[in-house]
DNA sequence: GGTGTTCTGTTATAATATAACTCATCCAGG
DNA sequence: CCTGGATGAGTTATATTATAACAGAACACC
């Protein structure tokens, strides 16, 4: 099993220092909606998101979480997962990695695991003169527990 | 340079005797909706697709269109592309390949490579006992035409 | 001629995302 | 001090993308 609260504390305390050295501030609705995806640690909509912060009395209109987000994700503390139109914190941030996400239809759960750059991409990128800025690599199926249970 | 309609009557062609093959039906709208994607040759948004389908009379609402690109790409003769929420129709239909896209944040233009299996989707995937059904393999930058015009 | 199947037409609405403007705060330069 | 720029939040309205739900046409099979 996983030690989740201090998977939380690690991350936020990276996101503080990243924050800090890039001279960018982690406001009160940012630091709040990275704990939000923290602590789910799953892909969330971003109105599921601004649900629980109006729960709480933090911003209670769509442009306050996506303007979060959009921060979180530049400062690459946070993912947006294509398929799903979602967004989940990062779970290997600092460590300087392309994501790879693997999606399981039936659980909804979001397993991102680290790779190196250099794959398919890349190298139909270099064969077209192509200069690549962002990627995106998801998968859809089954997880390893869904299978099981089938 | 590159003989568009023939590329196109090609496209057509194939997909009219993949879908007799298969048993299913290319209905005049869905026929309609593969060959405004292939005279495009890019992406287009399913309202831009829509439009063009009210222009000629064509079932002038959103739900035709869905269904349209959804058996389209059931099929293999059409893509998502997720990073855009457009679709594109297949360059390389009938050819059994993974579909990977390299789209210009300038021109807007889409190039799909063939792509062998086996990339780092797969290779995440191998690791985690996941069971892959479909991938999104997608990047977004500078095309060549647009990296020498700057 | 009934009966199931497939496809389209239509209305309405859900879900996701952004534009545009306002206001508060902070802080460096004068 | 006080002021002008920069940053971020609040708010209203709206744009864009996608689906639910149901009705009717067309056809195929028995
Ligand atoms: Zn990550
Ligand atoms: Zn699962
Ligand atoms: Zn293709
Ligand atoms: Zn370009």
């Amino acid at each position: 099993m996983h030690d989740h609260d201090s998977c939380i504390r690690a991350a936020l305390s990276h996101a503080e220092s990243h924050c800090a050295r890039e001279g960018v501030q982690l406001t009160p609705v940012r630091r709040r909606v990275l704990e939000i995806l923290l602590e789910e640690h799953r892909a969330l909509g971003a109105y599921e998101i601004l649900d629980r912060l109006r729960d709480e009395g933090l911003g209670g209109q769509p442009p306050v979480v996506y303007r979060a987000l959009d921060f979180l994700i530049r400062a690459g503390l946070v993912h947006r997962i294509e398929t799903l139109n979602a967004f989940a914190a990062c779970a290997h941030a600092g460590e300087g990695h392309v994501p790879v996400f693997l999606i399981c239809r039936q659980c909804r759960h979001v397993i991102e695991t680290p790779a190196p750059a250099g794959g398919q991409l890349e190298r139909a990128a270099e064969g077209a003169g192509f200069a690549i800025e962002t990627t995106v690599r998801e998968a859809e199926g089954l997880c390893a527990d869904c299978r099981t249970a089938a």
